[in-house]
DNA sequence: CGACTTCCCTGGCCGC
DNA sequence: TGCGGCCAGGGAAGTC
């Protein structure tokens, strides 16, 4: 389930490695995923200048004004492939016989070559993820719909609590998986930050002290700055475009921890459904 | 408008 | 061993 985190990890190896790089050709395996229908045609030739992240989307920046972008959703991965079929991590190729990854396979519903012979797979198993191809606009349109993205400077105290008063009624841990209200973060790190800033996710919105609000907007931000510096979190299917696993999982508090023991307080973990999201958290330290 | 429900999709897991 | 049933879940779309 990539989240901002986990985006990000892909957003940054990417960076290193195919800007500049030109599209050739692309397999088309599965039509729903990818868009508009003129896709192949308008991404050939199209020259890589940037990668971005916005919220859970990965934006390839072309010249010439086109952006392609990639959601992962819940399975998919994008993994960077070099000329001789190793998927390469930061200049370090990765033995290709360890990822089954990084060669087409059943799950591989998307192939897109760059005119020097490397590629990016895409890898998705439930076949929820999808590329798009927009212009400018499109693009501006679709961040319109988006919120605030949690570790930029837009993100203050003030912007968090207002965020809570337009959405009183909901619980707080739906609230945060909200992507127009917040931007990027998914089950894996509401449940982690609720955990820290020991509030239980159940909590209306409108319940929160201005202490919890303050404590809740720093733990979403340091948990989500940590996630990124260990390579995001592989709970399942995640990996890096360089194939690699994240790292964060170890550092999972609560998240897939149900019926095990709170770091904190030793009582055990529980699982409830929340907006009909899986929630794993402290009945005992998260008040 | 907000809140809630359904749906997409497939592998993995459970019980028989 | 095989098989039906159910679950995970981001986010769009539909309903109330």
């Amino acid at each position: 389930m990539p989240e901002l985190p986990e985006v990000q990890t892909v957003v940054n190896h990417l960076a290193r490695q195919i800007k500049g790089k030109v599209f050739s050709d692309c397999q088309i395996k599965v039509a729903k995923m990818v868009s508009p229908k003129k896709f192949k045609v308008l991404i050939k030739n199209s020259k890589v200048s940037n990668v971005l992240r916005r919220a859970k989307m990965i934006v390839i920046e072309l010249a010439g004004g086109q952006y392609l972008i990639v959601h992962l959703k819940m399975t998919g991965q994008l993994v960077y492939v070099n000329r001789r079929g190793q998927a390469a991590g930061g200049g370090h190729p990765i033995k290709s016989a360890d990822f089954a990854i990084t060669r087409p396979n059943k799950f591989t519903r998307i192939i897109l070559n760059f005119a020097d012979g490397s590629r990016l797979l895409f890898h998705d198993i439930r076949k929820f993820g999808w590329l798009k191809l927009v212009d400018r606009a499109e693009l501006a349109a679709i961040s319109r719909r988006l919120g605030v993205e949690p570790l930029s400077k837009n993100f203050t105290l003030k912007k968090f609590q207002d965020i809570l008063e337009r959405r009183p009624n909901l619980k707080i841990k739906q609230l945060l998986l909200l992507q127009e209200l917040i931007a990027g973060i998914g089950n894996i790190y509401a449940d982690e930050s609720l955990f820290m800033a020991r509030i239980n996710p159940g909590r209306q919105a409108k319940s929160l002290t201005s202490a919890e609000i303050r404590r809740l907007r720093s733990t979403i931000i340091s948990k989500l700055k940590e996630a990124i510096a260990f390579g995001g979190t592989s709970v399942n299917t995640f990996v890096s475009s360089s194939g690699r696993r994240g790292h964060f999982v170890e550092k999972l508090k609560v998240y897939q921890r149900s019926g095990q023991k709170c770091y904190r307080c030793q009582s055990i973990l529980t699982k409830t459904v929340i907006g009909g999201r899986g929630t794993v958290y402290c009945s005992h330290c998260q008040k």
